[in-house]
DNA sequence: TTGAAAGCGTTACCAA
DNA sequence: TTGGTAACGCTTTCAA
């Protein structure tokens, strides 16, 4: 490993100098300068960030822990966070909870051991004063309080924008997907649409889910036609129970949009590719982690005037699972 | 933060004493151990692992390099990573190359900086030597050279199977479809697809698609069609597209798998909630990735005998898009 | 404008 | 069985 001292024996100067050229700080004259950068590159240097994070007690990572990347909402979000912070030379620590509180705590031990100049959170677990002691910027994301700086979309109103729509497009008998009792932004959708529904004089019935995987989206579906078999507006808990019901209402010869409506929630890439293509409610999901990483940086950099709280528009997506008219 | 000098000072004992019982290793009295045990609990303190790694020149991360997260395939082989590393204490620092070599040299020297024990790389670029002077474990997953220890699945296999199956299944007329040139695994499916189609009297031709996203996969979809209008057979690059040419294929009044069949390949989790489900040759996506970080592991702990290239079974998963009998 | 040296939180060697 | 201390690679203060 090529060091600082190599670089110092190489140049001819002291490790203080090289530290200077390399931090851009402090006097250094212009031959001295020279002589130094060549060294660098002639020894082909890179300078040690964990010394660097040790005596500094900061280093360039910021810690990401979300419920799971198998889910393909937070890869968009992944994405969005990784792409900005990278602009300012952060890279990212991550962990998946599983919504488990154990992984959580153990994540955001990981990240504090690590000096992370800060993280970013999407967890349910906010209300149980986790994260109250670290002293370390936090943003939290899709998961929200107001105890802290946090990016989210809309979901209230997404839950009312699903249920508003149904009913402008004449569903009858529509039935409430409710998401996962402990994820708060499922419940604020559902929430939302109970909002809406309630103030109608529509007929509606809530199925509960209790997850949002793959391998159980099919099984929802199924049971939603068991249960409410003449349903004929379905407001899904999210995109991928709303491909599965577009699955299974075919399988059962239902026609869509004209026997079933559905609307999902997300607007994750496949949607578009479900036939028919699946109209949604859209979070922008890049886009919130773009937000959430740049409110991030501001907290650390303590820029003044930080919004701690910035709340993204949602959109009805129109596509083939709903009524034209 | 609290360091090990203030559980030293808390416990009365020195901080050599307090590292000896924090490592479990050199002689502690066992009145002392508890002593400095109770000591950590009271302050709650947990070790640095910067500056453990400064002096040990080695940290518990692992370097983690993918092409693109927002892929379907990715997040489970990242998964299967996590999960497995994660019992051996391990964390991840994640980089998306998007398939560039900036990002890829850019991820590989944080990762050398930040002193990871080890990196599992998905990448193009190994061919060009980035990895050769790193004297840090290195695990290839997915694209391979037998440089380095590997895991990946049997690509040309996967492609034999597609070409065979359809052909047993009787199209006449097939289509393949030739992933990017730069992504080895497209290539070898590609290869091992041709290779049993040119053994046949089977017309087929090739379709070239050079991007493996979303937003592209509609596109090639419509290519298919308007270039190979009567193909009744199609190996798809991967499960997306094959997803977006049920879709196109449906849109055109097609009867699938009567009048079309069509094979995808990764098996994505959402490709079993298609409509017809996609039938699909399937990678072991989580399970490549378990293998990897336990192969990993492997050569961290310097096992003896540890198999340096790991292929995985391709397997041939029958759902709607292929005839039955 | 430069260098010497202390210090960041650990570990491991050597001495007691 | 314990403690003192050098060392890991870097930054920054202080003095020259």
């Amino acid at each position: 490993m090529i060091t600082i001292k190599d670089v110092a024996r190489e140049a001819g100067v002291s490790v203080a100098t090289v530290s200077r050229v390399l931090n851009e700080n402090g006097y250094v004259g212009e031959e001295t300068k020279k002589k130094v950068q060549k060294a660098m590159n002639t020894l082909n240097y890179s300078p040690n960030e964990v010394a660097r994070s040790l005596y500094k007690r900061e280093s360039k990572l910021i810690g990401l822990l979300l419920p799971d990347i198998t889910n393909p909402f937070f890869p968009q979000l992944a994405r969005g966070i990784e792409d900005t912070v990278n602009q300012s030379g952060y890279r990212l620590l991550l962990g998946n909870s599983d919504e488990e509180l154990e992984k959580e705590l153990d994540y955001i031990q990981t990240f504090v051991q690590n000096n992370v100049v800060g993280m970013i959170s999407a967890t349910n677990h906010v209300d149980q004063n986790i994260y109250d002691a670290l002293q370390i910027p936090l943003v939290l994301l899709d998961r929200t309080t107001d105890q802290y700086p946090s990016v989210y979309s809309d979901g209230r109103e997404g839950g009312r924008l699903a249920a508003r729509t149904l009913i402008e497009k004449g569903a009858k008998r529509i039935t409430l997907m409710k998401g996962p009792a402990h994820v708060k932004p499922a419940q604020d959708r559902f929430k939302g649409a109970v909002d809406v529904l309630s103030e109608t004089d529509i007929d509606f019935s809530v199925l509960a889910t209790t997850s949002y995987s793959f391998e159980d989206a099919k099984g929802w579906a199924e049971e939603l036609f068991q249960k409410y078999p003449n349903t004929d507006g379905v407001i899904a808990s999210n995109d991928i129970v709303g491909i599965a019901i577009i699955h299974e209402a075919l399988r059962l010869g239902k026609r869509i949009p004209e026997d079933l409506q559905i609307i999902g929630y997300d607007d994750i890439p496949q949607s578009s590719l479900s036939y028919p293509p699946l109209s949604t409610i859209r979070q922008p999901a890049y886009e919130m982690g773009q937000a959430a990483a740049e409110l991030l940086l501001q907290t650390i950099k303590k820029e003044p005037g930080v919004e701690t709280t910035i709340e993204m528009p949602v959109e009805f997506i129109e596509r083939d699972t709903t009524r034209k008219e």
